[in-house]
DNA sequence: GGTCGATCGTTGGTGCGCCTAACGTTAGGT
DNA sequence: ACCTAACGTTAGGCGCACCAACGATCGACC
């Protein structure tokens, strides 16, 4: 059935995800680079749009960013004007982080573009292959973020 | 069913997969860096043990990893006595790398490591769906590998 | 036989994602 | 009031994938 014999290495489940990834991730790259953005950028705009304003602890929580790296990456949003980053006056060791109207514009622009890499990404799987993909997945990600 | 809906942006499948595959690679580099090695290492010892010596260039295409990067591994590797870089007398711009035998011993190590790592990472999954995983992944990057 | 394009190995540098360590500021429990 | 914890920020490191450029060599073609 197989046209390519799994070897040692093509066999192994990490080597397949991390090579899988790697070419998502590229496909994610150039889609996103055609409107100035990248991942974080998505993750940031995408975790504000979805649960509100919020610290940027929670929001670090929330989307999987390190702390240190929401920083540059909030820098970068509200230097574009797409996020704003104001003193919280109830807490004045918190920033609120806010969308703003471009910022929800640039979501949806940016929502366009990974639509259409998803697609690109999951050719070759039908649907149920990709709802089972999709399954599998979150079934591993549930399990190892319990364990962290 | 699903304790954790799928939101925007945990329900893209590019997400889900950098995800995963950022743990599935936490886990490989702890379990490497008991042996003092990293991904590459492993990806041209495995090479090499699979269809014998090679000149850098078949290497790298072989792999998957690319030419520049290549250098620095195998001069680690050579560095570790795993690996002998010699000239090829045939064709004097190539270098004929061949396995070691010290090569092969930690090539065994990390073999056992690795086997541990896909343990740890598909402890949630049972068999079948290990399998489905698998085909999947496979299925896809045998796809994204034609139009490359 | 010389010329030209392709290949090989190497160097140096880029980008992204994830991470650690440290520090000053502020909140809050006791 | 003190001490712990959380927050935001800066600086830096690691691993993997990639690009651009270069000298050396090979091969094909005229």
């Amino acid at each position: 059935m197989d046209t390519t014999e799994p070897t040692r290495l093509t066999g192994l489940p990490s080597w397949l995800l991390t090579q899988t990834a790697a070419h998502a991730g590229r496909l994610v790259s150039e889609g996103l680079a055609g409107v100035e953005a990248r991942g974080y950028h998505y993750r940031v705009l995408a975790t504000l749009d979805e649960y509100g304003p919020a610290s940027q602890a929670d929001l670090g929580r929330r989307s999987g960013i390190h702390l240190s790296d929401l920083v540059a990456a909030i820098n970068e949003l509200a230097a574009r004007g797409y996020v704003q980053r104001s003193p919280d006056p109830d807490d004045r060791r918190r920033n609120v982080v806010t969308v703003t109207d471009a910022g929800r514009r640039q979501l949806a622009a940016l929502d366009e573009q990974l639509a259409a890499v998803q697609q690109r990404l999951l050719t070759p799987l039908d649907g149920e292959e990709r709802a089972q993909l999709a399954a599998l997945l979150t079934k591993l990600l549930a399990y190892h973020r319990l364990s962290s």
